[in-house]
DNA sequence: CATAGAAAGATTGGATCCAATATACAATCT
DNA sequence: AGATTGTATATTGGATCCAATCTTTCTATG
């Protein structure tokens, strides 16, 4: 018998399939921030009842995504900038020391796999793609770190400010310096230098804090 | 006008007072690690229906301090030694940095807090209380980082093993050893030595995780 | 006796219904 | 007019009901 089998038990529920949709959303920021969810107006958008969306609701809250007020609603979370700023500099802790435990781990497979990535993201012109691809290159390097509680609280934190990362690089014309970064900790994972890769990884993450923060405090006065 | 008003938005839902009756539950390691959860019973047991029990279970498995699988329940998740061994790294790498964030902030109404707090931690004979004076030690000190991103994670993340926690305190006579190592942090944070304080709270988590993966091996075999 | 399969019971996921609360707006009073 | 009260509507939180699935028990059969 031949056939790709999945397993049935974590076939996903309708609550599922909402979380996932509505968190895609907001990290996209295809949901502006402040906007209302209506449970009503999502399930009837999702062909289901508001019982789903309403699990799907307590999840994202959970996240810090959304935030929720007794009798009133959901509505799509802010960040402040020295909320961002908090979050930035946490990442740069958790990212730089994962990077440290990948480096020893890093087989041929992994490296050229990042180096794809690493390359996409360079080529890559379409600006709603960039969010994604600098993602899967961090990952596929943060993967060898074999630490899936660290990896866990990568994913969790970085999604809550996805949305200005994404801004980040479009309206600041961040890429460029991205790209740069990314190829230097290319190199030093190449390398094995595990310290290099460390301390660029912990400067690429405060560069784009930075470069982020700047911006938002023009724009928001 | 002469009342105390309180914000009346803030008041529990049935689904908040059943989340943390829970996750106490669970924390203190009076629901045993693979115990079944049933929505029914514990929707009797509140006196509610299983609307805001699920919901409840939902947070909690958000959190990690349960396991579901669709159509089979809720099951109280269970740590390997591997996962405990990397809460307690990670929580060294976190909580280092927050005391290295904090000893700048703390003024002498927090000192006297903390000393207050150790003081108890040195006193108390009943073992039950020991971990909830550990943690309000711990925190009334983190508190002056001003992260609340990062006291969050630190939250979680001690939500998770603060079982074992409990248990290699009790059952390795690790106070005696975390006596001596709280009354160590609290001199460096009253030198105003940062890195000290960082240093020795680092040390006082991976002791503990040292002490305690020792001890479960054992045990477990 | 052991085992495969069917039937019964238990349990969860989802839909629908009801109650509690918030919001918007009209009515009333000064 | 402006403020205040009452009312209608919208929305959420919770209860109850139904369907899908799992688990256990029972039975027939070799």
């Amino acid at each position: 018998m031949k056939l790709d089998a999945v397993d049935v038990r974590q076939a996903a529920s309708a609550a599922d399939i909402v979380y996932e949709a509505l968190r895609k959303a907001i990290i996209e920021g295809d949901l502006a921030e402040g906007e209302n969810l209506r449970q009503d107006h999502i399930a009837q958008m999702f062909n289901t009842s508001r019982i789903p969306v309403r699990e799907a609701l307590s999840r994202l809250e959970q996240h810090g995504l959304i935030t929720t007020e007794r009798y009133k609603g959901a509505v799509v979370a802010g960040l402040s900038i020295e909320e961002i700023e908090e979050i930035f500099e946490f990442r740069a802790l958790i990212e730089a020391e994962v990077i440290r435990l990948a480096v020893p781990n890093l087989d041929r497979r992994t490296l050229e796999l990042a180096r794809q990535h690493c390359e996409e993201f360079e080529r890559e012109e379409n600006a709603d793609r960039w969010g994604e691809i600098n993602r899967n290159f961090h990952y596929s390097l943060y993967e060898a770190a074999r630490r899936p509680y660290y990896l866990q609280i990568v994913r969790a934190s970085l999604d809550r400010i996805d949305r200005y990362l994404r801004a980040q690089l479009t309206l600041t014309s961040g890429v460029a310096r991205a790209r740069r970064e990314h190829k230097a900790i290319l190199d030093a994972c190449m390398a094995r230098d595990a310290e290099r890769a460390c301390a660029l990884t912990r400067d690429h993450i405060l560069d784009a804090g930075r470069s982020l923060t700047i911006f938002l405090r023009e724009q928001r006065g």
